[in-house]
DNA sequence: TGTATATTATTTGTCGACAAGAATTTCAGC
DNA sequence: GCTGAAATTCTTGTCGACAAATAATATACA
C-alpha cells in the first residue's frame, strides 16, 4: 500500500466555495467558454473543485437568479440562451442606461472619480492597441461602469452593470466577427466622454452617450443581419 | 406511549418547497411582516416548514441575491436595511422608469394589453374604496406592472419590478402614516394615464406618468422629512 | 421489425450529521 | 468587584447518503 493521502491540499478557507464556484462559472459563462446550452453537471463540478454538491447548488442558484442558468425542474440545468428575439429590447434598454449614467456623472461626478474613469480608459486603449479582445470587452466594461459609478446612483449602476454583463456574450460574438480587433474609434469617442463629464456639460454628455451607444449598438446589429443572411442562405 | 406519529402530512410535492419559503418570505420582508433587521434563523425556519436546513438556505440565497437580506459570514442573517440615505437615488429610478415604460406602453401597447391594464385599475379603486392598504400596494403595483408589460421591453419591465417590490416596503410606511387611507386623486391620475395609452400619446404619457410620480415621490418624501424631524425631537 | 411495457441507471432534491467559527458563559487571578 | 483567559454553547458551512423523478435500456408481444 502506498502512502495513504492525508490531503494536506483542502487548504481552502470555509464559506469561500461557493463565491469561488459562482465567479469562474459566471465568468466561464459570459466569455461563452461555456457557450449557450451547454450542459452543467452537479456532480462533475463537485469533482472539479473538489467539494460536495451542496455549495455547488448553492452557487447554480445564484447564477438561475441572475439568468445565466436555467433550471428545468428535476432534470438538467444548462447555460441559458442569448436572446436574439428580443435582442433590440435589450439594446433599447442599453442606451437609455448610457445616457442616464453619463448625463448624472456629468452632474455629480467628484475629481477622484476622473482618475479612476481615465485609468480605466487607459488600459481600454492598451487593449484595443494589443488586440486583445476579453480585455477590450473587460475594459470597455469597467470603463463606462466608473462612469455609472460616478453618477451616484446605485439603482442605475445596479441595472446597468446586469446590462453589461448581459452584452458581454453578444459582445464577445462581436469582437470575435472581427477578428477580435476594433477600431480606434471607441477610444476617441471616450476621450470626448471624458472630457463633457470634466466639464460638467450635461447635455452634451446625453449626446454624446446616446451617439456612442447607437454606434456600438448599430455595429453589432449589422454583424447579426450579416449572420441572419448566412443562416437564411444554408 | 401515545400513537406514534406516522407523519402522514409532509404531502408536499418535491421541489416546491424552496420556492415556497421564497415566496413567504419575500412576501414577509416586503409587507415589513418581517421589519428590517429582524434576524433570520435557519433551524427555526427549518422546524416551522418541516424540513431540513438544506432547501432553506437555498431560498435564503436567492433572496441575499435580490439584497433583501444580508449575511454576515459564519454569523447571522437578517432581513436587509431600507436604505433612507439614498431614497432619493431610488425615487430618480423610479420615476424614470415610470416614464419609460409608461411611454412605452403608449407606443407598443395593443388592445388586450388595455383589458388587462384596466382590470387592474379596477382593482386598485376598490382597494382605495375599502381602504384596504395591502391591496392597495398590490393592486398599485400591478397596474403598473401591467403597464411596463404592455411596453414589451423585458430589461425595462425587470427592473422596474425590482424597484416596485423595493419600494413596497417604503410604500408600506407610507400608507400606515395616513392610517392606511389614500386619496380618490391616485384612481383618477391612473384613469388619465389609460386615456393617454389607449390614444397612443407619446408625449402626454410621458407628461403624466412624470407628474403621477413625483407627486407620490413627493408625499413619501414629506412623511419621511417629518419622521426626521420627529426623530430629531427625541 | 416496430411498439409498448418493465427494468435499470442516472441525476436531482432532501436529509441528518458533523466540524469550524463566533458568541456566550464560566472561572481564575488580581 | 473587575479583567481576561478558558471552556461551553450555538450557529453556520459542508459533507456523504438516500430517495424521488426522470432518462435510458432491455424485454415482451404483435
Amino acid at each position: 500500500m502506498t502512502d495513504i493521502d492525508t490531503s494536506p491540499i483542502p487548504e481552502r478557507k470555509r464559506g469561500s466555495g461557493v463565491k469561488m464556484v459562482y465567479d469562474l462559472l459566471r465568468d466561464e459563462i459570459l466569455d461563452l467558454v461555456l457557450p449557450p446550452g451547454s450542459p452543467i453537471d452537479e456532480v462533475q463540478l463537485a469533482e472539479r473543485f473538489k467539494m460536495s454538491r451542496t455549495p455547488i447548488r448553492e452557487a447554480l442558484v445564484q447564477l438561475a437568479g441572475e439568468g445565466l442558468i436555467d433550471t428545468l425542474p428535476n432534470r438538467s440545468t444548462m447555460v441559458a440562451n442569448i436572446d436574439f428575439l428580443n435582442m433590440h429590447t435589450f439594446f433599447d434598454a442599453l442606451v437609455l442606461m448610457y445616457r442616464v449614467t453619463t448625463k448624472l456623472a456629468a452632474q455629480y461626478h467628484r475629481p477622484e472619480d476622473l482618475k479612476v474613469i481615465r485609468a480605466h480608459q487607459v488600459e481600454f486603449a492598451a487593449a484595443v492597441q494589443a488586440q486583445d479582445a476579453l480585455a477590450m470587452i473587460a475594459t470597455n466594461a469597467a470603463f463606462h461602469s466608473a462612469i455609472a459609478e460616478a453618477g451616484r446612483n446605485p439603482y442605475f449602476t445596479g441595472l446597468f452593470n446586469r446590462l453589461l454583463d448581459e452584452g458581454r456574450r453578444m459582445l464577445r460574438l462581436y469582437y470575435q466577427s472581427y477578428d477580435d480587433r476594433l477600431p480606434q474609434r471607441f477610444v476617441e469617442e471616450h476621450d470626448d466622454i471624458i472630457a463633457v463629464i470634466a466639464n460638467h456639460d450635461v447635455e452634451e454628455a446625453d449626446r454624446l452617450a446616446r451617439l456612442h451607444a447607437e454606434q456600438i449598438v448599430h455595429q453589432i446589429q449589422k454583424l447579426f443581419a450579416r449572420e441572419d443572411r448566412l443562416d437564411m442562405a444554408l
